[in-house]
Formats: C-alpha cells, sequence, structure tokens
DNA sequence: TATTGTTATACTCTATAACTATA
DNA sequence: TATAGTTATAGAGTATAACAATA
C-alpha cells in the first residue's frame, strides 16, 4: 500500500477550486452565448477560433486539432463532421501525407466565427473580467501559463500505456 | 444593431485561454483518476465533496446542491439518483419544508470519499501545484476568488427569464 | 400562484474497438 | 509495424417541458 500523501492545506484546497468553479460557470455562459448567436457548441467555437484566428492559413491537419482540444480521435471526427456539414470548415486530403486530412474554415466559417466574437467579448468582460484590475489580468496569464505549459507536456498518468506522440 | 464591443487585448485573451485550457485539461485528468480509483464522475465527486468535506452535518437540500453545481434540477435528481443507488448517499423528506428533499451522505459515501481522496491529491500536486510557488498558490487564490464570487451573484445573461432564487 | 422535486424524453457528446489506407 | 482517420456503437450526461405536491 503506497504512502498517502500529506492532503492540501486551505489556500491549495481554495485555488483549485476557485478555478473548477470559475471555469466551469466561466463555460456554461459562454456556451450559452455561442449557442444563441450562432448555434456553436463550446467545442465547435474552439476549432473554428483555433482554425480562424490562430492558424495563418486557416487549416490545420486533424492530428493537431485534437492535439489542441484533447479530444479522442473519434471524437474530432465526429464534430469536425459536424462542421463541415454546417459548412464551416471543409476537408481535404493532405498534400504531403495522403493519411491526413486538412480541416479549413470557410469564409462562412470566419464569418460565423466573427458574427459570435462580440457577443462572446461581452460575455467575458461581464462575468470574468468585470472584478479584476488591468494587473490582475497580467498577473493571472503570467501564473496560468506555466501551468498549462507544464500540463501539455505532463502526460495525466504516470503508468498509463502511451497513447500518442 | 448595437456597437461592437473593442475585442480583448493579448494579455486578456492569454488569461482567458489558459484559464480554460488548464481548468479543462486539470478536468480530464482528475476525471480519469475518480473513474479509476472509484467510478466517479467528476459532478459526482463534487457532489460527495460539498456533502462529506464543506457541509458539517453531511446533508444539504436538493436546491443548495443544484446551486452549488449549477445544474438543472433533473440533472441532480439523476446524478442524485446515481449515487443513491450506488449507496453513497440518501434522500429523506426535509423536516421543516415537505416540498424539500434532504441529500445525506452515507458512512460508505465517506469511505469512497476518503479512499479516492490521495490519489485526487496526488494528481492535482503533480499536473496543477508543481509550477506554482506558495506564493504563486495564494496569489492564484487571491485574484479567483472575487471572480467566483462575482460570477456566483451575476446573473449570466441580462435578458434572461430569471429561474431561480 | 410560486416553489420543490421528479419523470419522460430527446439529444449531444465522448470513448472504445474494429477497420481501412498510407508511411 | 506504426500512424491517420473513420465508422459503428454504446453509454453517460444534460436540458426541456409536463407534472405532482406543498407553501
Amino acid at each position: 500500500m503506497p504512502d498517502t500523501p500529506p492532503p492540501l492545506d486551505a489556500v491549495q484546497l481554495g485555488a483549485y477550486f476557485a478555478l473548477m468553479e470559475v471555469a466551469g460557470l466561466l463555460r456554461h455562459a459562454v456556451e450559452q452565448q455561442l449557442r444563441e448567436a450562432g448555434d456553436l457548441s463550446y467545442v465547435q467555437f474552439q476549432l473554428l477560433a483555433r482554425l480562424g484566428l490562430d492558424s495563418p492559413t486557416g487549416s490545420e491537419r486533424m492530428t493537431d486539432l485534437a492535439d489542441g482540444v484533447v479530444y479522442s480521435r473519434s471524437g474530432l471526427t465526429y464534430q469536425a463532421g459536424l462542421l463541415e456539414r454546417a459548412g464551416l470548415v471543409t476537408r481535404a486530403p493532405c498534400a504531403d501525407d495522403e493519411r491526413g486530412v486538412m480541416v479549413t474554415i470557410t469564409h462562412t466559417g470566419r464569418g460565423l466565427l466573427a458574427k459570435v466574437l462580440p457577443g462572446h467579448t461581452e460575455v467575458l468582460r461581464r462575468q470574468f473580467f468585470a472584478p479584476l484590475s488591468r494587473g490582475d489580468t497580467e498577473a493571472l496569464a503570467d501564473l496560468l501559463s506555466p501551468v498549462r505549459d507544464h500540463m501539455r507536456s505532463a502526460p495525466p498518468r504516470s503508468a498509463a500505456p502511451r497513447r500518442r506522440r
């Protein structure tokens, strides 16, 4: 039987629970806005935003999208299928790797993204940024960015059968 | 047509995306641990933790639990039903309000909570707290607590039909 | 009349495993 | 043999609306 680790202290628990609750409430609020404004789920918005805002070409490979969204392959295939059916993205075989598939945001997709963003921004300001000063926001970004980088690189559990990469 | 708000700047976007990604990855990791260690979903864990750790009596009303978890009533009924069937909680009519239902964590429920917590703690330390100093953790809690309080009190959208409270 | 909670129902999402095709 | 992506399928979770009972 392994040693039980010391329990988290009050400050740690506070940070953890606050983080999870804020993120949960925020996602809930934002999801609602996205659904009403553009009939998009949060995941779908993330995919469109990644293609339309992050990628300079508007294209990405399925695998890279899956990495960013932490989904199973099949989950991404499902979502990409929905977006394609809605005319928001196209799928085409990869040029250099015949096995791969490139997903590209369409003009319609960019339009929907633009249509949805103002309301998105408003919700964020009202729900999330309102109680934060400029310095607070910077501090938050500086605190969370290293955590994000750490989590991206650290495999979730030690003994798990490595799935990808 | 309403004025479009100014877009968020890079720092704000960074804080927002970092928060959502960290919370998402963390939830994913923690959910896995909870599933393996105790066959619990994160929501079920939250309910048990709320009853077993936060509440001094081990009991809470359905309504109060729903407030804390931000679920629809029916969603909570569903989850409470699962927990009850697993012997982790009991449901009994409220003493003072005949309409109400009190949910109480059982001995078995406390046992499962205790069984699951060490692994939970370990995941949190490894995935979340590792890159954070003591001061970082405090700063994070101090930054996020006001946001949580703000979000709890602020109705998600202005024009929505008020549902509760 | 308003509130509490449950039920019925339908839908969305996610994961697993099997499968195809290419590297 | 390993990787990319799809498909089939099954299960969990969530929301909506209608409902019953109590305040």
